[in-house]
DNA sequence: CTGAAAGCGCTTACAG
DNA sequence: CTGAAAGCGCTTACAG
């Protein structure tokens, strides 16, 4: 295939300019182009006859209502815009289904751009910016250079990693990782192991906290770094940590779907969870509820994650609300889910 | 809340009319149209000084301009739609996943359509036509009506269940049911259950599938009907079969998240999965592969689905294809994953 | 470096 | 039932 097929590309038979716009069809069937767009829309005041041949010269013609000159007259629909990291990892389309049904429900449409899914990344956003309203997501460590490329439309970052630029909703898990150890401590944990999503020389905020928590109550905590945050990789690792055989007796993985992979490498090295080790992951995915044992987590609430991001995006179009500083930042907070694996 | 804030609600001080726009910019700064658009757009051609002046005054007025107004000159992005059911169904982002990746590769830009956690799925159709090129999705028995709300915005339906009035790309687990009712006799299943998705009074396609498969080669398989596909209700069913206390030794759900239910349904009644009953999923998920014991099951290759599915819809657009007919129909084969359930 | 003119494709009053 | 006029908000030549 030689490229996406411009639209203009769609020539015709008779329409060698490239696509037919209502003239066209006005012309074609003889009539003025308020007729075509009565025909087109359903509208009444048109005689059966001069519908259905106007309906017949278009479909001929493929002519199809341009959105924009539509738009430009009609005023459109709301339109916001998502920025995600991997669909394919189960807590992006978790927190997707939060955003689309809390925005459906004010009468907003979704356009979803998944950067790791794109193969231009730069040019996905910029074109998500010309398409939207507001732009909500995950940016990492490119949200400065797409704040240039989104001009004048408001953006509201998820989950920052440190203080942003612009609107922001923090999800902050450090109270239930106080929670999390102190659980740790009472069902009698010595050793303890942070399964971080990171390289060596930058531990996660995550994993810092984590490691925090722990040493303040006497541990000294193992770090051991995973490349990415999949089970794939938690199960590896998993196998590396089991294998050098130091003690261990709990493993904090840095979300849900490692600690599924931790759960899996466990099971098959007939290691026992929670017996002879605990699992914790963090997300709180109901995927968590599948497994055996049930995977205790630290769980965040995406439903309220969705509800301030929209809150805040649509405060700031309305005007009520800056386009930066601390009165268009929110906190939502993890909290600990016991279930079977610690 | 009180609805959702219009875009025209957005009044300013100064700008009782509501959102501002480039003339109302440009009389503010003193200027022109076009030395506003320069200064928004970051053209060549203009003083740092006037530059600096529009800006600022454009951000005072809380200018954004108009995709609307910009796209029809620009011309704007080719916009696919994508139509699908839950995206909280682990299904829906791996298809998701394939749609999209393919898409950004060709340029185009993606608008999701979650319809079942819509508030007003036939609105939310409606405006998805009113911002796309193409609509890709699943459309249930609702297809005749929203091919009526997309107007000429062509359409292409994923695995429909009865012969389509429009493109489509079919989804048919027949020969995989074949091989694993072959796979079944061979391991010596007896008294296999059928757990389809569906009421008593409809059987699926799929469920009649397998029954067929099955009979054809001598068993008598119970068919149950669970309401819904998820795995609490493929749990909830397991109880159920397993408490009849009817010799069973197989069961075939309707999905693989049902399956994970079952599974999860068996590990708690300590029946042993395959020891004691073989367990299959359809689909093929990745999530499959990471419980105990990994699930065998019918897996669809979905980048196969996107990339027919796609390419029906460029055709279509690019006038190479026509918008209905068996030219503009795919079919895309479910075949065995075998892995430990069965 | 800046602006007057034209036009993108459509719909909404309004007049007949 | 049908059409002439105006205008939505922007950008692209073109002229100065």
């Amino acid at each position: 295939m030689a490229g996406p097929p411009r639209l203009t590309d769609a020539t015709h038979p008779g329409e060698p300019g490239g696509r037919a716009t209502i003239i066209d069809v006005a012309t074609a069937a003889g009539v003025s182009r308020q007729t075509v767009t009565r025909a087109m829309n359903g509208m009444t005041g048109i005689s059966a006859a001069t519908k259905e041949r106007v309906l017949a010269v278009a479909e001929q013609l493929r002519y199809r209502p341009s959105r924009f000159g539509r738009g430009l007259v009609t005023g459109g629909d709301h339109q916001l815009g998502l920025v995600v990291n991997d669909l394919r990892n189960p807590y992006t389309p978790q927190l997707a289904a939060s955003v689309f049904q809390l925005a459906a429900e004010q009468g907003w449409n979704v356009m979803l751009a998944d950067v790791d899914l794109a193969s231009d990344p730069d040019r996905m956003v910029a074109a998500l910016g010309a398409q939207t309203d507001v732009v909500i997501g995950y940016f990492g460590d490119r949200r400065e250079r797409w704040n240039d490329l989104l001009g004048t439309v408001p953006m509201v970052e998820l989950d920052p990693s440190s203080d942003p630029p612009t609107a922001a909703v923090w999800i902050d898990p450090s109270d239930g990782i106080e929670v999390l150890a102190d659980h740790l401590v009472a069902t009698g944990v010595r050793h303890p192991v942070v399964l971080d999503n990171s390289s060596p020389e930058h531990t996660s905020v995550r994993g810092v906290l984590m490691t925090d928590a722990l040493r303040r109550r006497g541990y000294l905590p193992d770090v051991v770094h995973a490349p990415h945050g999949t089970a794939e990789c938690g199960a590896e690792e998993t196998v590396r940590i089991l294998g050098r055989k130091r003690r261990l007796d709990a493993i904090l993985a840095f979300n849900d779907v490692m600690a599924l992979g931790v759960l899996q490498a466990c099971r098959r090295a007939g290691v026992d969870v929670p017996g002879d080790v605990r699992v914790v992951g963090v997300d709180g995915l109901p995927l968590g509820a599948l497994v055996s044992p049930q995977l205790t987590t630290l769980a965040v609430d995406l439903d309220e994650v969705a509800r301030e991001a929209l809150d805040l995006a649509l405060g700031m179009l309305a005007g009520e609300l800056p386009r930066n500083g601390p009165t268009v930042q929110r906190t939502v907070r993890h909290r600990l889910l016991l279930r079977e694996s610690a």
